[in-house]
DNA sequence: CCATAATATGAATATGAATTCACATTCATA
DNA sequence: TATGAATGTGAATTCATATTCATATTATGG
């Protein structure tokens, strides 16, 4: 967690710093990342960012959870807080859909977290079970598709869990990677993600 | 490359230096990994390093290319060479069926490219078109399947083939990372694979 | 207007490796 | 077995950065 001296900051000054963070991780691993960069860019001394963070870690830290944070925005949490009322397939396109927004909107930044997490000894300390939030969550969508009857009653919960998961970030890396889509066009990310629904769909729902 | 001194190296002292690499670019990614440690577990000095390999990302360099050769390996030469005469899931499965089983049996190195690459700065000068060659691999099976009827004809070519890359390296990662699913087990691995193939075909397929 | 606290600063220091280099050892050949 | 070329060595050097700290500046409230 930052100092509370960072938080006294004024409104734009914190910002200048988070955005300088953000374009320096968004550009270099963590352990080439330049704290020097960052207060330089933010406008700051070097003493300054030193009485805002404990460390460079503690930087990192918060910048994946203002990250986090931002994406969860883009889910529709009318959705989410009443999963039961819609369908299986319906939330899956949402959720999706989100995740395609989030990424056209935050081009530069979806890369940090895979940036960071490549170092094993900063994922257990500083992500740790996110994914496996994600994957807890698909799960208890499919326990609700499979009760309502509009799944396979065949499939492995636990394993397409973990597949939609992977899927969901194959496909931001899809849209994010590949310079062949354009991300200001948003239609063809929609394509893309018919597409994966489609796989989807057709693998595991229910046939008559 | 490494220098002609690595090379003219006893086979087994260079099996030696490139296990120690291996298990280190396993452990740590390219900025945390030591030369130092190396060295020391290759049972040479530092100077000797140096005496064999340029720098630190010549060795990397080479170490990713032994890595991408041993996958080949796995492959089944025949089925790729007469890739006409198989059909398209029969050569997915194939496909994703030896990259299982290089994971399964290089569990410890799977993760190696992946955290080398999480460096925006190495990714180009390293890896550079790995990743899309497997792409046009994809695309050409592709084009055989659609050319022999087997697909359906609808299927944006050049976005399944981006699907299909991105997947198997899912695959991998899930059974790379999963705790769940036994890599001493086969079976289950393929168990999984069957459920992607699933996905896929019920994407994919010419529907009558 | 002063005193004290809070904040800002960047040069100085600490740290951690990569790389070099002067010297030691081995080996192939005469 | 003598010789020097090839190879081996790890302490010393260099370099890049994180972090600290003494000092300056600014804000606060009495």
């Amino acid at each position: 967690m930052p100092k509370t001296t960072f938080f006294n900051l004024p409104e734009e000054k914190r910002q200048k710093i988070i955005d300088a963070a953000l374009e320096e991780f968004a550009r270099q691993p963590f352990h080439k990342a330049k704290i020097a960069t960052i207060a330089e860019n933010a406008g700051i001394s070097i003493g300054s960012f030193y009485q805002y963070f404990e460390d460079k870690k503690d930087l990192v830290k918060y910048i994946l959870n203002l990250l986090a944070q931002k994406k969860l925005e883009y889910i529709n949490q009318d959705m989410v807080a009443n999963r039961e009322k819609y369908g299986f397939f319906e939330l899956c396109r949402a959720i999706t859909y989100s995740g395609l927004r989030f990424a056209k909107e935050n081009a530069k930044y979806i890369g940090i977290a895979n940036t960071i997490l490549a170092d094993p000894s900063l994922q257990s300390e500083i992500l740790g079970d996110n994914e496996q939030v994600t994957i807890e969550f698909y799960k208890e969508l499919l326990e609700i598709g499979l009760a309502k009857g509009e799944l396979d009653p065949n499939i492995d919960v636990d394993l397409v869990a973990r597949f939609l998961t992977s899927l969901s970030f194959s496909l931001i890396d899809i849209v994010y990677k590949d310079r062949k889509i354009d991300l200001n066009d948003l239609e063809s990310g929609i394509k893309v993600m018919d597409k994966l629904m489609g796989f989807i769909e057709n693998g595991i729902k229910k046939r008559d």
